[in-house]
DNA sequence: TTTATAACCTGAACGC
DNA sequence: TGCGTTCAGGTTATAA
C-alpha cells in the first residue's frame, strides 16, 4: 500500500503514541520478511526509551539512546496502536508493547517489507547500507528541476522510470509518478535526456505538489491507527489518472491512455502530455 | 555505468 | 461455486 505520503501519515499517526514511551517487549511472530528480522532486534530494542521517530525516503526510523529501529513497510504493511490483549490475525507478524500499556502491531501480508535494528553510530549518520545510496527526498530543497535536468541527460530511459529510481530520487512510487507526469504535462515514456529545463522545472513542482495533497489529505485520517477493524491511516486518494485507464481525461475529456512501463501500469493523455 | 528482468510473498479480482 | 490467471501502491540482486 504505501508511498511516501502513506509513510508520512503513518509516522505522524503513530508518533503521539510511541515517542517518549519505552518498550517493554518485543514479540517476533513471523521473522521471514524481505530480510530476516534478526533476534538483534527484540535484544537491543526491549528496554530502550524511543526519543522520537523519523522518515528517510520511505523508511521509518524509531530512534532510541542505545541505535535505532528501522522500518520499511513494502507493499502491504502497516502499523497500528493496539491493545496488547487483542489477539494477534493472520499476518500480525511483530508486536512491540510499550510501558504505557498500548503496543505497536506491524501487519504486513506480503511480507516485502523489513525491521532492522541499526547502531547507534549507523543510526546517528544513516550510514546503513540501505540509506547511504538514496537520492534526496523529493520535498527537500535539493530536488529541483535543476536537478533532474542534470541527472537525467546522459540517460536512455523513460522519464517515468528515472522518476521512480530511488537512487535518484526517494519516495516517488508508481501512483505519485503518474499523477505528478499529468501534472506537468510530461509524456510518461518521454525519454528523460530529451526534456528541456524548464519542463523539469515543472515537474519538480508537481512532484512537491502532488506528493503535499496527499501528505495533507491523510492528515485527517490519523485517528485511524487506533482502531481495531480494518486497515490504518490510509486515504482515499484524489487521483486524476492513476486506475483510470480509458476513462475520460480530467482536462481535455479525452480517454486515458494505458501502458506498461518498465513492468509497471502507467497512464496519461495523450493529448495533455507530450 | 546504465538498463532490463527476475525475485521475494499473499490476496483480490477477474474470466471461464 | 470453483479453479486458474493476472495483477498489485517496493526494492534489490543479477544479468546483459
Amino acid at each position: 500500500m504505501p508511498e511516501l505520503p502513506e509513510v508520512e501519515t503513518t509516522r505522524r499517526g503513530i508518533e503521539p503514541f510511541v515517542k517518549g514511551r519505552r518498550v517493554t517487549q518485543v514479540l517476533v511472530r513471523e521473522s521471514s520478511l524481505r530480510w530476516p528480522v534478526t533476534d538483534s532486534l527484540a535484544q537491543s530494542l526491549t528496554g530502550q526509551r524511543i526519543e522520537r521517530i523519523d522518515r528517510r525516503a520511505k523508511y521509518l526510523l524509531f530512534r532510541t539512546g542505545a541505535g535505532s529501529m528501522m522500518m520499511h513497510l513494502g507493499m502491504s504493511g502497516s502499523l497500528r496502536i493496539l491493545d496488547p490483549a487483542i489477539p494477534p490475525r493472520a499476518h500480525d507478524h511483530v508486536d512491540m508493547v510499550l510501558d504505557s500499556g498500548r503496543m505497536l502491531r506491524y501487519t504486513d501480508p506480503r511480507r516485502f517489507g523489513s525491521i532492522f535494528w541499526i547502531d547507534p553510530d549507523s543510526a546517528a549518520t544513516d550510514s546503513h547500507w540501505l540509506l547511504n545510496e538514496l537520492g534526496p527526498e523529493p520535498l527537500g530543497e535539493a530536488f529541483s528541476g535543476a536537478y533532474l535536468f542534470d541527472v537525467s541527460r546522459a540517460r536512455k530511459v523513460a522519464v517515468k522510470t528515472m522518476l521512480m529510481n530511488s537512487h535518484l530520487v526517494v519516495g516517488v512510487g508508481n501512483i505519485y509518478a503518474n499523477e505528478a507526469l499529468f501534472a506537468a504535462g510530461i509524456r510518461p515514456d518521454r525519454l528523460a535526456g530529451t526534456i528541456s529545463r524548464a519542463r523539469y522545472d515543472r515537474l519538480a513542482e508537481a512532484v512537491k505538489r502532488v506528493l503535499a495533497k496527499a501528505i495533507e489529505a491523510g492528515g485527517t485520517t490519523l485517528r485511524d491507527f487506533v482502531r481495531e477493524d480494518g486497515s490504518p491511516g490510509y486515504f482515499r486518494h484524489e487521483l486524476e489518472v492513476y486506475g483510470r485507464g480509458g476513462e475520460p481525461c480530467v482536462t481535455c475529456g479525452r480517454p486515458l491512455r494505458e501502458i506498461r512501463l518498465a513492468q509497471r501500469t502507467t497512464v496519461f493523455c495523450a493529448r495533455c502530455q507530450r
